[in-house]
DNA sequence: ACAAATTCGTTGCGCATGCAACTAAATAGG
DNA sequence: CCTATTTAGTTGCATGCGCAACGAATTTGT
């Protein structure tokens, strides 16, 4: 490392963001780290994306459910669903079926060729988020998740109003 | 609401994913809230994307960066903070001063106008955070922290290789 | 001292993303 | 009923992004 430059804090009056402290930063940063290696695994074995792999990981868990719930529930947009969708669909991985009760919805999927690819890869995210995790106790692990939800409840009320619903 | 389906539980012997308890995906749905959320202040009011956002916080707290140390530290692209960098240039919001001891890199600096909107959006930027993270105790806040910086040490270990440095 | 490898930053390119406008369906109000 | 509003999902468009290749400067190894 050529260069070290020490944290060189300023001399102001007006209030500074420590970006090390600021937790809508950290946040992100953590974040960023956690999907990159994870979207590792499914994007380089499977060629999924972010959104796809969050279609078909709902879609393994629920059995079935439709666009808007999976868009609301991972704070993605709508038209991102959509394509995932579409490329799932064309893929031969999900089908939609017609709600009959409201023909505006479709209820979506897995194939078997979904489920196959679902259960490959749900034994893999588990085992990385044990590695991620391994460095806290189990104890701190609850703590941070239970941390978690009450912010993620939080935040969905302060956001912009529509996207809410979980 | 139309319509609201139970929690349907898969009986299949392979492991399920449960998204409301896995954490990457619970990290990024906070992430995305919170970032969603803090987006609207510095986009509406002041032009900035998030990447921009970040190069101004880190030259507000640092006086002086090159994009290289901006881009490790918020985990960005180096082409993403390329880029935010020309436009800043381009506003005249901040300024390059070669550095003469390795003529690759550049420092990057605020100019006044960009002083000018750090200290309008710091504020805003804090009490964002104050409303955000009032859910929690302080004390909660200080376990929140430690919690993430743990796990944020851990996981740039975990990511490809490269990316690292903080 | 020099060739090979590494590093900082930029840029062309293809793809993904968000926005806004749109269709089709359902609901609400009078 | 019939119109106005809301909602699920799609798509054109412009922008933003990551990747990979590149130029320039620096470091490494011999």
């Amino acid at each position: 490392m050529a260069h070290q430059i020490a944290a060189q804090k300023r001399e102001s009056s007006s209030p500074t963001v420590i970006l090390e402290s600021f937790l809508p930063y950290r946040l992100n940063v953590l974040a960023s780290l956690t999907s990159n290696a994870l979207a590792q695994i499914y994007a380089e074995r499977f060629g999924l994306s972010i959104p796809a792999w969050r279609v078909i990981a709902t879609l393994g868990q629920y059995e079935y459910r439709t666009a808007r719930d999976i868009a609301s529930h991972g704070v993605m947009h709508k038209s991102t669903v959509s394509r995932a969708v579409a490329s799932l669909e064309q893929r031969g991985l999900i089908v939609r079926k017609p709600n009959q009760d409201d023909r505006r919805e479709e209820w979506l999927e897995l194939t078997e060729e979904g489920r196959e690819i679902y259960e490959a890869l749900a034994p893999e995210a588990l085992a990385f988020e044990d590695r991620f995790v391994s460095v806290l106790t189990e104890e701190e692990q609850k703590v941070l998740a239970a941390l978690i939800d009450r912010l993620s409840g939080h935040a969905r009320l302060l956001g912009p109003e529509g996207e809410v619903e979980g």
